[in-house]
DNA sequence: GTCAATATTATTGTATACAAAAGAAACCAT
DNA sequence: ATGGTTTCTTTTGTATACAATAATATTGAC
């Protein structure tokens, strides 16, 4: 049950935004989205600041708030931290993670890979999911989950996207898989690695995808 | 300049946590502070809000704002992840820092150690945090840089503490040659490895300075 | 006709007023 | 006296009113 209406506004902009409702540059005018939402301008203007403090939108002084999303240079940053705090989550838990968490994490890989199989792509984006929310989980510290959630939920409009490019979603398959053995094994920096490289070659396919979608850019 | 009373209260807010004016647990009255700080309740309620995100108040819904300090594990895990962070940082440094920046370095260590030599413990720790920003930068990467800085800042108040054990400085000095020179000989483990144990260390440092004051916790 | 200065409008930032919910206190019953 | 219930108070969350500033439009001068 959510908190306060400025919270479910702040989850619902998020959403407009995510979704493209709201482009970038635009202007998010507070009396328009109090009609919308059929609420006062105080829980829209604290949703807004949510969404200024999550990096969603730009809000220039005595001027407004702006969509604000990440140009190709940001998105390559926001990749390659994203690969390398994975990274760190994987080597940490090569040797802390669970008994438990394994069994889990073979059983995701599973069905990640039967999802793939049948073509569900939902199915394949939930265990995907899973599959890294379990790592930062056992990477045994709560704090660094938190901040690769954090980030991982910033980049999800940006994720989907590359997996649908051909024959990304087998060999992300095998990187899973590989990561698995190398956690098995023990073997920290062989599982942080592949997982650098697993996370990293996202943020390269969208870059990729996104020049090859707009050849005068840059 | 700062823009609205709003932020201006935030950062005094965040300064009197810091200092310990407000203790561990305690509840921010809204009123109080509207009546300390000569405004109405609304730029309270969005400085608040914005040292929620910020993670140094937790807000229980209809009930208010507390002083959230980490406890000891979460402490730990914070240096954690610093550690990591800054490790990266260095490790992309080691290929992509200039010539300008690798002299800044040095210079910066010089006057570093000539601080420590000369007793100047804010010299030291100006010069310090100097050191820690040119890598953050040099890493390349500004999306790492800023979380950088945003943990750095999140940390400030316990690390200063460290430090003033006996030895320490020295150490630390030398670690920060030696990761000077792994980056003049571009060996971006090396770096990585040695920034690691200097950040983590801190951590621990500060773990152990707890532990001996407060001999009864956990 | 164009540029500039001023007036008007629109929008953000702040203050206050109101509503709702949680906590405290008083009252009653056993 | 103690436990529970109910009222009252305190405090948060929301709505509205006001103030200040930036954008826009209008008017006047050249």
């Amino acid at each position: 049950m959510e908190r306060k209406r400025a919270d479910i506004i702040a989850d619902q902009l998020e959403g407009l935004i995510f979704d493209g409702t709201f482009a970038d540059g635009e202007r998010l005018d507070e009396v328009q989205l109090a009609k919308r939402f059929s609420v006062s301008r105080t829980p829209v203007r604290e949703a807004l600041l949510r969404l200024t403090q999550s990096g969603l939108v730009e809000q220039l002084p005595r001027r407004g708030v702006f969509v604000r999303q990440p140009g190709p240079v940001e998105l390559i940053e926001m990749f390659e931290v994203m690969a390398e705090l994975e990274a760190i989550c994987a080597r940490l838990a090569a040797s802390r993670i669970t008994d438990d968490a394994l069994r889990d994490l073979h059983e995701t890989n599973a069905r990640c890979n039967a999802a793939v199989e049948a073509q569900d792509s939902d199915g394949h984006f939930r265990e995907n999911e899973r599959f890294h929310a379990i790592l930062y989980r056992q990477s045994g510290n709560s704090f660094l989950q938190q901040e690769c959630l954090r980030l991982h939920h910033r980049l999800q409009p940006f994720r989907r996207v590359q997996l649908r490019l051909r024959g990304r979603m087998k060999q992300s398959m095998a990187e899973h898989k590989a990561i698995e053995v190398a956690l098995e094994d023990g073997d920290g920096e062989t599982a942080a690695s592949v997982m650098r490289a697993h996370v990293a070659v996202q943020g390269e396919k969208f870059h990729h995808l996104m020049a090859s979608l707009k050849p005068a850019a840059e």
